[in-house]
DNA sequence: CTGAAAGCGCTTACAG
DNA sequence: CTGAAAGCGCTTACAG
């Protein structure tokens, strides 16, 4: 035996395949007699009939699917939650909400949402243009660059906050020379810059000299080598902000090494709030992201994208962003 | 203007929809003429083609589409490369792979796939019995706990092996009475069981006395609290196997503040690789595990699942750890 | 209050 | 070598 389908329901039950669809659909407009309709529960119960969402998404020419495309972010951790959440928010608005993570763009990604045929495509990169194409002419509404600075409104998320939000806890502080910790890696590209330029301008506005900027990777001699430029050179800073909690913990080991004391020789900042950032000796003081709201914002405008309706209602970024105060500052 | 259909095609190159059927998914078998073809080729591309998968879908019975269920797990980073490698490998074999994030069994699962039909689900952690059985009752095939150790063959990874690992490592460093760090945690119970029993395991096979296992959390005071316990007691430990590299850097931390100097009163070693492992000062030794091949190998047994065909020939386990050797040890 | 019928886009036995 | 027709499972205007 087969999947138990709508016809199977209809004929146990002996209604036609139009009540089955009007009952389980809960068009009650339609005034289907209380008898008949729980007869068609109880049946649709009893044979364990699952509605097949084919069906429904050939009917209706879209699946009530939201399809998200991830680029290749170094960023998993901090998604996890959001991930979570915007599931849920999607599922209470029954949408299904699901991953398509990818690399480089090898094969076309129409190849994959062919497959899946999504009431929208959610973008946290920027798709190839032909992609774009494809959808555009599938009719498909498509979300780009959701974490893009300029789509702050979609997400309440801006990185040039974060950035400044750092300059500004370490103002506070008393310092006034201030390093930045870079990262030259492209992937970072959406986080990384946007933050420095948030950075640079808090420096601006609170009267302060321009951050004073080293590009690292991830490795110790970097970490180390930017540690003496900031410290030795002419016009040394007191305080350094991390592009992130991973570099701040690596420019943390280097100053151990190099006898520098966090946070009386140098404080430091980072952004993210790893596991590991309150495991650090000393803890590190860092940025936190609610990202729970975030999902939670972008569900709104996933929502108005689809329907049309309502426009979104943007989160407020200030709630979003928190500082987390340790030893390091 | 709607989406392009293939009928669309079928009317503009003058030929029937059986005839760009049988031309686009190259059913050459059918001996079609070479000029028809090319005809029939160049106006989809004219238009604009793209098959719907839905349609194809529903003649089809099934979806063309691989769904991970993913639950709450804390290897976010790790699975990153694992999700890109696992995509790329089905991709070639004509199928998407996408992803649901799900914490607790909220809205039943089901509301879910319904809406994607995949080919097969598999579940990285366990599903609710109600949707295992929805999906039995659909005949769509589930392949579940492929975390699991009792299911190593499925991606060659067996939790215990990381474990023995560890140990035998320490061991062959000359180390013989050897702590455990365990991590308190219902989260990770697919890892940190399997892996200290692997740990217990070697000692055994080596002759050497139980490990000394502390229940550790992700804190400084917890961690601090475990290197008193190895380090203070009545037969101290010489070296910990630590069961991810969280615990290993929080270890590490604490020992710092306790004088303890790693790895000469006491050898450190980790599992994942994280990036921050090579940053740490000493830099962390610790496992590796080669996340592409796992992925390889889940895709073959993933495509026999779906098409019955030949059975998946299972990954070689020893080739997927790799011992990373560092400072601390 | 309920049902027969059409149609979403595709593939494939079958007929020519 | 090519086409007309059926049917996958659903929803919904329309008719009664």
């Amino acid at each position: 035996m087969g999947r138990v389908t709508s016809r199977d329901v209809a004929r146990e039950a002996g209604v036609s395949q139009t009540t089955v669809s009007f009952v389980l659909n809960g068009k009650d407009e339609h005034g289907i007699a209380a008898e008949t309709r729980r007869l068609v529960l109880e049946t649709a119960d009893r044979l364990g009939y699952v509605p097949s969402g084919i069906g429904r998404a050939m009917r209706k020419g879209r699946g009530q699917v939201v399809l998200c495309v991830i680029p290749d972010l170094p960023v998993a951790e901090a998604m996890e939650q959001f991930k979570l959440t915007l599931g849920a928010s999607l599922a209470e608005a029954g949408y299904a909400c699901v991953y398509l993570h990818h690399a480089k763009p090898t094969v076309p990604l129409a190849q994959t949402w062919q497959h899946i045929q999504p009431a929208i495509v959610v973008a946290f990169g920027s798709l190839p243009p032909s992609d774009a194409r494809t959808l555009k002419q599938a009719g498909i509404p498509l979300l780009e660059g959701v974490l893009a600075p300029e789509n702050a409104r979609m997400t309440g998320l801006n990185q040039e906050d974060v950035g400044r939000l750092q300059v500004e806890h370490l103002a506070a502080r008393g310092h006034r020379r201030i390093g930045f910790a870079a990262l030259d890696d492209p992937r970072e590209s959406p986080f990384c810059p946007p933050r420095l330029k948030g950075a640079r301008r808090a420096c601006r506005d609170l009267g302060l000299p321009a951050p004073k900027v080293v590009d690292l990777r991830y490795s110790q001699e970097s970490a180390s080598a930017a540690v003496t430029k900031w410290t030795r050179g002419t016009n040394p800073v007191t305080a350094v902000a991390a592009f992130n909690d991973l570099l701040a913990l690596a420019i943390l080991a280097s100053c151990r090494t190099q006898d520098i004391t966090v946070p009386d020789d140098l404080a430091l900042i980072g952004v993210d709030d790893l596991p590991i950032a309150s495991l650090a000796v000393p803890a590190l003081t860092t940025i936190a992201m609610d990202l729970t709201a975030i999902a939670v914002s972008l569900t709104t405008t996933v929502l108005s994208l689809i329907d049309k309706g309502a426009p979104a209602t943007p989160a407020d970024p200030a709630a979003i962003l928190t500082l987390v105060q340790r030893d390091t500052t």
